[in-house]
DNA sequence: CCAATAATTGAACATTGTTCATTTTATGCT
DNA sequence: AGCATAAAATGAACAATGTTCAATTATTGG
């Protein structure tokens, strides 16, 4: 056997392997999605992703590391879909609302999706693995380069704290609207609110400046 | 048998009764604040309260409920400090910040109970009692009352929606930076931010107007 | 085609929350 | 005091769930 047929079937491996990663994923990211974190269950996985109980645990090493993967490609959505449309946004102010509505619009598309991202907690408080917090800060990185481009003239670190801030601001108005234990208020109200919040913080920031 | 000796017969019975609830609401008060929730076990609870597994089902429904009370509680003591020293403070500015340093601190000094009230999800998405939101929604009314005596010139509706706003940011800061996947800040340099957030958006409100 | 290796399986285990028949305790009446 | 009734407490048993692993099946290389 040739070095070619050893690879092909070297990738047949692969592929297959790679195909079980693939299905317990997407029945967890479908299961997540439709039911929340709460209504996860393995053997719901495994039925769903055609496999049995043990495989779900050859695929992964546990439930904990299966949603973190899931959580992983959420995160990747948010990232896609927050810093949408912010390329030929030249006005800061603006940019700092398209970024909140962006990420609103998000939040309420993919609600149950999104609260695995925020709401989910190891089991026995076990860590969180470095490839994940580094993800999650690579994230917020990307999210808030365009308005460290926008306003050059701020040291990198204080933009950093300052976007931080306000992403972590708007984060709590959407979160308590839309937790159930809350009073809500219906989702373009809430844009609106959101809207003026980020721009009586702009100008805010105007003044001290 | 009398009618006053009736009465103490009853009243030993209910006593008996509430001993052991209160005993169960300590057990599970002491766990949940040393452990948060990811920690609470059914059976720890009974033994720490000195009752079977089985009395722990008669004096709650389930540890939904019994979770809920402990949060009832929780509730109770955010309120209390967080409205504290706001009596004497004439500035609506300054009592904003007064709220969220106040509110910073609850957080830090009983994380776990916070994130209790916070994090907790019901079993099987089962609807939240009313007794319990309704508390919820009292207590923030009496978090926001000095601000709306403070600005008696506001629409009541306009002065709720606003606080609950700025509210529901500083619980978002608060939160991003307690959470173990980002990270996070120190004590003081939080609270440094903070106050620069609230004052910044007490600025831009008085642009506004 | 066979031996060796890898992958798959699902029965079994441990840990939970919850229930309920049984036992224990308390109560009220004579 | 003693007895009958009611209330409360108990913990064994059940169901659901995450996880493991010895046994089985499939794959691979020669």
């Amino acid at each position: 056997m040739n070095n070619v047929q050893l690879l092909v079937k070297v990738m047949k491996q692969d592929e297959k392997r790679s195909l079980l990663k693939q299905n317990v994923f997407d029945a967890a990211y479908k299961r997540i999605e439709q039911d929340g974190l709460v209504g996860l269950r393995a053997r719901d996985i495994a039925k769903d992703a055609g496999c049995s109980l043990g495989s779900l645990y050859n695929a992964y090493q546990d439930l904990d590391d299966l949603i973190l993967n899931v959580n992983s490609r959420v995160l990747e959505m948010l990232k896609e879909t927050i810093s949408s449309n912010m390329e030929d946004e030249e006005n800061a102010e603006a940019a700092l609302v398209r970024l909140a509505v962006n990420y609103m619009n998000f939040a309420y598309e993919n609600y149950n999706l999104w609260s695995s991202v925020f709401g989910h907690t190891m089991q026995d408080n076990a860590a969180i693995p470095d490839w994940y917090t580094e993800q999650t800060n690579a994230t917020f990185l990307a999210v808030i380069s365009p308005l460290l481009k926008l306003r050059p003239e701020l040291d990198e670190a204080e933009a950093f704290i300052l976007v931080r801030t306000l992403f972590s601001a708007v984060h709590g108005i959407i979160t308590i609207n839309l937790q159930e234990r809350f009073i809500s208020i219906p989702k373009d109200m809430l844009q609106i609110q959101l809207i003026e919040f980020v721009q009586t913080y702009a100008k805010g920031l105007q003044i001290k400046v």
